[in-house]
RNA sequence: GGGCGUGUAGCUCAAUGGUAGAGCAGUAGCCUUUUAAGCUAUUGGUUCAGGGUUCGAGCCCCUGCACGCUCACCA
C-alpha cells in the first residue's frame, strides 16, 4: 500500500492512539440510535415539552469539523442522514478534546455519546460527553468541504471526475450524496416492478445464466469454458428461451429479473452487462401486454416518485397511460417520407432509400434496413412515451405473424426519450412455424454474420409439446431507472459500470 | 474501430517555450455557540507514461494508456 503524505500523516495518529491504549478500529460499537432517530426523539420530547434530558449515542463519518479553542463543533453522517456534535472542554476536559483535535480527521467513523441539545443558531446537536474512534480512515475523502445549509448539502471543489468516481464508487457514494440517492430511486425502481408483477400473479423465476446454446436475441456472447465437463458455455443475452419453456411447463404467467450479457459495444446507454425483466404473459397478446406495461411504468413511477411526469434532460416526460401508440410504418413514412409498405422486399425498399440519398449498407436484409430507418429517422422523434408496433418479420423470428400480413409480425417497442426501453410481441408457439423461422435465419445470416443463432432443438422440442398463447415482455431496467433519475448515462446508474482495464499492476 | 477534446498537489482548477501556482484539505500557533471554522504561518509535484525537438518543454512533435463527447457498430 503506496501512502502520500496526507495518509502517512494518518498512520502515524493511529500508531499514536494504539501506544496511548486506545484502538482505532474496536471490534464493537456502542451506537444506541441513528442520526435520524436521535433528532426525532429529541424533536418529539421539545414538542411533549418534555425537560427529561435526550441521551444517545450515535455513529458515523465525520464530515466536518470547526475547532473554536476550548469547543468544536463537528458534523458526522451515517445512513440515514446528519447530526451536529458539540464538544465543549466543561464537559470533556482538556485532555479529551484535546485527543479529539489530534487524532480524530474527517473521514474516519467515530462514536458519540451526549445528550441532545438545541445550540444557539437553533440547530438539534448532541452535547458530547464521550467519543471513541471506530473506523479510522487513512485515505482522505476526496471532498475538500462539504456542509449543511438549511438542511441543504453544500459542497465546494467535490469530487467530479468521472473516471475516479467510477473506479472508486466508494469515495463517491461517501461524499456525493445525490449519488446515493440515484441508487436508492434504482432499488425502489426493481422493488415496484416485482411489487407490481407479483400482485399481477407472475411467478418470479429464475433461468440459468450459463447457457450451452444462447438465443433470445440478436447479440454476439460472452463464451465461457467449464473445465471438468470440457464445454463451452455462452453467458445469456436474454432469458426468453428459458421462460417460455416454463409456460410449456404450466408455469403460465412467470418473470425474471437479472442480467444479460451482451458482448458488443459500450456506449451511453449499453453496458456489456446489464439488467433485464422479461415477463410471459399466458393467453394475453401484444395489444394487453401494451396495456400492462403502461400501467406497470405508471405504478413505478408513482412508487418511486409519487408521480407520473419526469423532467429528463429538461424536458417534462409524461408516463401517464396511454401512451401515444405509432404503427412503425406510419412512423417511417411521416419521418423518413419511405412507405415501408410499399416495398416488399430487401432490394424494393434498398432501391427507395437510395433514391432518397440514404445510405444503404449492402446485404441488409428488409428488417435491417426498416430498423436503419427506425434508428436514424424515428427514434430520435420519441420524446414522450411511445409504442411503435407491428414490426417486419425477418428481424423478429421469435414473433407470431400479424394474421392477413406475411411481412409483419405483432411486435412493439417502447420508446422513451429517443430510446429503446422495452421490446415485446405476441409469442410464436407453432413448433413448425417456429422450426422454419429458426432456418429462414440460418440462411440470412449465413455469409460470416457472427449473430446468426444457432439452432436450439431442445427449445423446439419443448414448443412441440404446446405453449399456450401468450404476450412475452423484456425491458431494459437500467435505462427505465435512467429515466426515472434524470440521468444522460446508464454508467451513472450503474453502481460498478464496465471500465477499461488500467495499465498499472 | 474513426474524429474531436481532456489528463498539473488529496480534491477543484490556474500557469506567452523561460523560477510549476491558487482555493480547500493537511501541518503548527491563537481562539468557549460555530455553520464556506476566523486569524497567522507553513508543508505538499515522476505536470498520465515513454520517446523526440530545443540552450531550455506542463506547453511544441511522435507513440502508448485512460477518461469524456461524437460517429460507426448494436433487432
Amino acid at each position: 500500500m503506496e501512502l502520500n503524505d496526507l495518509e502517512k500523516i494518518r498512520v502515524a495518529k493511529i500508531e499514536a492512539m494504539r501506544a496511548a491504549g486506545m484502538e482505532p478500529y474496536p471490534t464493537r460499537s456502542n451506537v444506541t440510535h441513528t442520526t435520524a432517530e436521535a433528532i426525532r426523539l429529541f424533536e418529539q420530547a421539545e414538542a411533549a415539552g418534555s425537560t427529561e434530558p435526550v441521551k444517545v449515542s450515535v455513529g458515523g463519518r465525520l464530515r466536518s469539523e470547526r475547532l473554536m479553542g476550548k469547543l468544536c463543533f463537528a458534523h458526522i453522517e451515517d445512513g440515514w442522514g446528519r447530526l451536529q456534535l458539540f464538544l465543549r472542554v466543561n464537559e470533556l476536559g482538556e485532555e479529551a478534546l484535546n485527543r479529539f483535535r489530534e487524532q480524530f480527521d474527517l473521514g474516519d467513523f467515530i462514536q458519540a455519546e451526549g445528550v441532545m441539545i438545541r445550540t444557539r443558531t437553533g440547530e438539534v446537536s448532541v452535547q458530547v460527553q464521550a467519543f471513541a474512534m471506530l473506523a479510522k480512515a487513512i485515505t482522505p475523502l476526496p471532498a475538500a468541504k462539504d456542509e449543511v445549509v438549511d438542511g441543504q448539502v453544500v459542497r465546494h471543489a467535490g469530487l467530479t471526475d468521472p473516471e475516479t468516481r467510477y473506479r472508486q464508487r466508494y469515495a463517491d457514494l461517501a461524499v456525493n450524496p445525490e449519488v446515493r440517492e440515484v441508487f436508492r430511486a434504482r432499488a425502489k425502481t426493481v422493488t415496484a416492478l416485482r411489487r407490481f408483477l407479483d400482485e399481477h400473479d407472475f411467478l418470479e423465476v429464475e433461468t440459468p445464466i450459463l447457457q450451452p446454446i444462447y438465443g433470445g436475441a440478436a447479440a454476439r456472447p460472452f463464451v465461457t469454458f467449464h473445465n471438468q465437463l470440457k464445454q463451452n458455455l455462452y453467458l445469456r443475452i436474454s432469458f426468453e428461451l428459458y421462460l417460455k419453456r416454463l409456460l410449456v411447463g404450466g408455469l403460465e404467467r412467470v418473470y425474471e429479473i437479472g442480467r444479460d450479457f451482451r458482448n458488443e459495444g459500450v456506449s451511453f446507454k449499453h453496458n456489456p452487462e446489464f439488467t433485464q425483466l422479461e415477463f410471459y404473459w399466458g393467453y394475453a397478446d401484444y395489444l394487453k401486454v401494451m396495456e400492462l406495461t403502461e400501467q406497470m411504468v405508471a405504478y413505478v413511477c408513482d412508487e418511486v416518485l409519487g408521480k407520473r411526469t419526469v423532467v429528463y434532460d429538461g424536458q417534462e416526460l409524461d408516463f401517464n397511460p396511454p401512451w401515444r401508440r405509432l404503427e412503425l410504418r406510419q412512423g417511417i413514412l411521416d419521418t423518413a417520407g419511405i412507405d415501408i409498405g410499399l416495398y416488399p422486399t430487401g432490394e424494393a425498399l434498398a432501391e427507395a432509400m437510395r433514391a432518397k440519398g440514404i445510405n444503404v449498407k449492402p446485404g441488409s436484409t428488409r428488417g435491417k434496413l426498416i430498423d436503419a430507418l427506425l434508428s436514424d429517422f424515428l427514434e430520435p422523434t420519441l420524446i414522450q412515451p411511445t409504442f411503435l408496433y407491428n414490426y417486419p418479420r425477418d428481424i423478429s423470428p421469435l414473433a407470431k405473424g400479424l394474421p392477413g400480413d406475411p411481412n409483419t409480425v405483432e411486435r412493439f417497442e417502447g420508446y422513451v426519450a429517443g430510446m429503446e426501453l422495452c421490446n415485446a410481441f405476441t409469442e410464436l408457439n407453432d413448433p413448425l412455424d417456429q422450426e422454419s423461422r429458426f432456418l429462414e435465419m440460418g440462411r440470412a445470416y449465413e455469409a460470416g454474420d457472427d449473430e446468426r443463432h444457432p439452432m436450439d432443438d431442445d427449445y423446439l422440442q419443448a414448443m412441440s409439446y404446446g405453449m399456450p398463447p401468450c404476450g412475452g415482455f423484456g425491458m431494459g431496467v437500467d435505462r427505465l431507472a435512467m429515466l426515472l433519475t434524470d440521468q444522460r448515462t446508464i454508467r451513472e446508474v450503474l453502481l460498478f459500470p464496465h471500465l477499461r482495464g488500467t495499465t498499472e499492476e
